[in-house]
DNA sequence: TTCCTGGGTGGCACTGAGTGTCAATACCGG
DNA sequence: CCGGTATTGACACTCAGTGCCACCCAGGAA
């Protein structure tokens, strides 16, 4: 009941300022802006968020689970490389659904450096995640340097298609862009 | 003349920065502690740097520029990830030449969240002009597909050295970490 | 109905980063 | 010794983030 309540507010809150941050950049917001927008009180919004940053990066946390969840659920005699090609294909799927909203997302997270740099934060961390995953399908030690380095390799090319994907304005298919960044791979031929 | 001060107090400020950063931590410590340990002012150190993050983070951006002057001066007809290992190995030389003051500065930069964000940004800009450089080698248009990602699993090479290194408090041989990691990228054997 | 208890909220004051402004000062050539 | 330029320190300000406390408003017990 009260728990409802949280998540709307949360929810609204989250929305809010996102619109007004898409609007006027990162810098160029207030907090006193967002809350006055949201009705709430400027305390209130560092209740449900740790920081202005918090706003926009929890989608990214929440979509790199998301991702890293897909990858825990392929077979486990998929190469490597192909299971994070299809777990990614499951994040971009998710993506394509809210097209307007994650364009906005993506745009404000790269070109804002504070963003960014959480942004790839949280990206080295998946890296990590996922490498330690592959290390236990194939039943080697983790902190493998081969499988840390395809790992790598393969957010870089998933980024570098979210990237291009967000500077067309959304309007190129996301799945098709990841597809070829993937193609692109060298060393998966043999 | 006054060009030979500028650059006193700000080597002093910075060193004093760097040693109280590394032992307080770079939350724990305030800028009012920075000026008052240097014996300047507070608006005076915002005139050396543009934050507290910049203390730290220039050294990264001259490595940087380092690393990317040394790729350019590299032969054209070496294969990507040859010279790119050249050119890091050129960079790592440099590193090893002030192994405390690296291991200080990696360790602070690679455990404190912000500045880690800070890092991961460069070494993404740094790819994307890296790429570029490999590029105008190659003699291919700008943004290619498989030379970013060279130079994104390249750099990620080195990064993996680099923690590694700094984990083992600087004992071990930075430079055959860094062979190490790069013999363990995919796809260059033929 | 009254009490009272707990989660959510707003107000307030505080620290710390970062910036603009201005007066004082130090240093240089003439 | 003097005038101009660059550096500095002091002060005031904005904004992010935090701690604290009083308040309010549900819902359960007497």
């Amino acid at each position: 009941m009260a728990e409802r309540k949280r998540q709307v507010v949360r929810e609204e809150l989250g929305e809010v300022a996102l619109k007004l941050l898409a609007v006027q950049g990162f810098e160029g917001t207030t907090i006193e802006q967002i809350v006055a927008a949201a009705g709430v009180s400027r305390r209130t919004f560092f209740r449900y968020f740790k920081s202005k940053e918090d706003v926009i990066i929890e989608f990214l946390g929440d979509l790199g689970d998301f991702m890293l969840a897909e990858l825990v659920a392929r077979p486990v005699d998929e190469p490597p490389l192909v299971a994070l090609r299809r777990a990614f294909g499951a994040a971009v799927d998710l993506i394509a659904e809210f097209p307007q909203k994650s364009v906005a997302l993506a745009r404000l997270t790269l070109c804002t450096p504070v963003l960014r740099g959480r942004y790839l934060d949280r990206q080295a961390d998946l890296a990590r995640e996922m490498a330690a995953e592959l290390a236990r399908r194939a039943g080697v030690p983790a902190r493998d340097l081969r499988l840390e380095l395809t790992a790598a390799v393969a957010l870089t090319a998933y980024a570098l298609s979210l990237e291009r994907w967000s500077e067309d304005g959304g309007d190129t298919d996301l799945g098709a862009l990841l597809n070829e960044a993937f193609a692109a791979i060298p060393g998966q031929d043999h």
